[in-house]
DNA sequence: CTGAAAGCGCTTACAG
DNA sequence: CTGAAAGCGCTTACAG
């Protein structure tokens, strides 16, 4: 009877102990830096784990410190795989890193049930933290999480029904700086194209849509809003449907990157992407390899997810200041699908 | 003097069993849904549970646990904010997901003593497995680990100097593919354009490459061929300087999604976007939405992650059958940038 | 400067 | 069916 290779066992403090000679108290002191172990105990104590190629367990060693700090940050977002969410997720990485500190990721998916289960995981293996992209809903079951001394930072969207740190961008304000540059170039009749209605930055942005047609002094029609698009395909097919009204807008303003591929799908397929002006919401890679280039508002991502490892290791520090709410604002980029000129163009 | 509001403890099951009137190893038992408990005892027990909100620590369940399980998983990316990287993750993620595994993911950016630094981090949190996307140098460091009992598997790329499971994409036939396209549009002056020589599915998209000009017996010209091109400017830049030579090629075959993004932007600022055919490995995002659609070779992402997953799970539970090396096949997409037709196209 | 004992939150191995 | 004791790998609190 044959045996597979038996895995030789993970080496431990007390293997280190043995082999250095001294007791397992002082292994742990030098693992740690501690000061006030004698040198030559030092270098027989590295000797060892050098060659027994010792590696500390860091579970074992939170579970027992005072501290009780794992380490580790638990982020949720909407999906590793979506452009915006994975750019974030490395800001927060690189910015985690420089504290030692290891993430956690997972895809919410705009599902609240897997945002819980999500949240569930993290906190069984006692993630120092959390960085959470809210969905919609209810985040006041994440109150007790705070209160059990796990702090919660929000980024992107605010939370609901309870109050925590809060980074986001200023989505009434870039939608409004993006009809207001629509406007300007001679469209009137805009029309807006949105994600879910229950996803806060949406709301915002039609918000700011509205906004702008009120500062420029134009009436808002209500046919022309199309919101809840949650694929490329269903904002392909409301873009079809707007431009063969008999009184098709002018122009576009898209409210997310989702939904800006899928309305200049609709463009070129109709042959309009040269007359029909677009700016869209949220950056997209390759925006400006396109015919005409997207004008697009982008967000601040590198200040978003540092700003929330900052708020977050704070409240890890032990700040009890109020509750922060950062909101930082976006940029127009100017590259050529929103500078098509419209019907009352002075140009 | 005030205080802060004292964070209250988690609740152990030392709580739970105080509150039950039952021993902590019974808890444990309800907890752990063992059978053999009587009916009054699990609802005593499940009632305590929800009234203190006690979520198990999982970390201290693992330390203690025969098999010492984390249900946790480390995955080393080139970069979680690549499009082919964080599609490969969120492949990954689900996949783990179905058996109850949360996942580390970090980002390595081809630098060896980053993978090696992640590696560590991910072993003193005692993960059960890791996946690994390789950069080039050396990978034995992790034939300890394997022999201490953590499982490794190699996507994308092969390991250095060990041997391991391997998932991979037949580079050097989805190349041949490419070039044998471009080939039979009448191209018989392709230039190549790789990435870094250190990265193995480079080596084999270049190996591709020349194999498919000997198939088609057309002579190499070594000046046609550019490497180590990093980033989408550098590759923009080499495009620049080969268009402007008095023999410019008739088509690019580039080797990477950053470097056919570079290609492209600089076919559109000589605009010869229309007229120079290009062919690229790796799929990009609104690769249809390009004037002309990019021709791709797309990686099979979710073929690469779910046999990942299934090797590592398979390694878990015991599995010591020999080294598995899987090859996936890539598809070539015509969208039209590689049906521009050459100097030699007999149609 | 060094170490023996206790304990972090849990599961194992065993006794009843 | 239930629980007291021991122990996972480490750090704390304390003694010398």
């Amino acid at each position: 009877m044959t045996e597979g290779p038996v895995p030789r066992q993970r080496p431990t403090m007390r293997d280190v102990a043995a082999l250095s000679g001294v007791s397992i108290k002082t292994v742990s002191r030098v693992v740690n830096n501690e000061a006030g172990v004698s040198p030559d105990l030092i270098e027989r104590v590295n000797d060892a784990t050098r060659k027994l190629d010792y590696q500390r367990d860091l579970t074992a060693s939170s579970l027992r410190r005072s501290d009780g700090k794992s380490q580790t940050l638990g982020l949720l977002l909407e999906n590793v795989a979506n452009p915006f969410s994975s750019a974030l997720h490395r800001v927060i990485e690189d910015c985690a890193r420089d504290h030692g500190v290891t993430v956690f990721a997972g895809s919410v998916d705009e599902d609240p049930g897997r945002e819980r289960a999500l949240v569930a995981a993290f906190i069984a293996r006692r993630v120092d933290g959390l960085i959470v992209v809210p969905t919609g809903e209810d985040q006041s079951y994440l109150s007790r999480e705070v209160r059990s001394g796990t702090p919660v930072v929000f980024v992107d969207r605010p939370p609901a029904l309870m109050s925590g740190d809060t980074v986001v961008t200023d989505n009434v304000g870039g939608a409004r700086d993006a009809m207001a540059h629509l406007v300007r170039q001679g469209h009137h009749r805009v029309a807006y194209l949105g994600d879910l209605r229950s996803i806060v930055t949406a709301t915002e942005r039609s918000a700011g849509y509205r906004a702008a047609l009120d500062d420029a002094n134009l009436r808002l029609d209500p046919s022309l809003i199309v919101q809840d698009l949650r694929t490329s395909d269903q904002a392909e097919a409301a873009v079809l449907e707007l431009m063969a009204r008999t009184d098709p807008p002018s122009a576009l303003f898209s409210g997310q990157n989702l939904v800006t591929i899928g309305a200049v799908r609709a463009l070129r397929r109709l042959g309009l992407h040269r007359s029909i002006a677009i700016v869209g919401f949220d950056d997209i890679p390759l925006a400006e390899l396109l015919d005409p280039a997207l004008t697009l508002v982008a967000q601040d991502v590198v200040g978003l997810g540092s700003t929330a490892v900052r708020l977050l290791f704070e409240r890890l520090a032990g700040s009890d200041q109020p509750v922060q709410h950062v909101v930082l604002p976006p940029t127009l980029t100017v590259r050529g699908s929103g500078e098509i000129t419209g019907p009352y163009s002075t140009a």
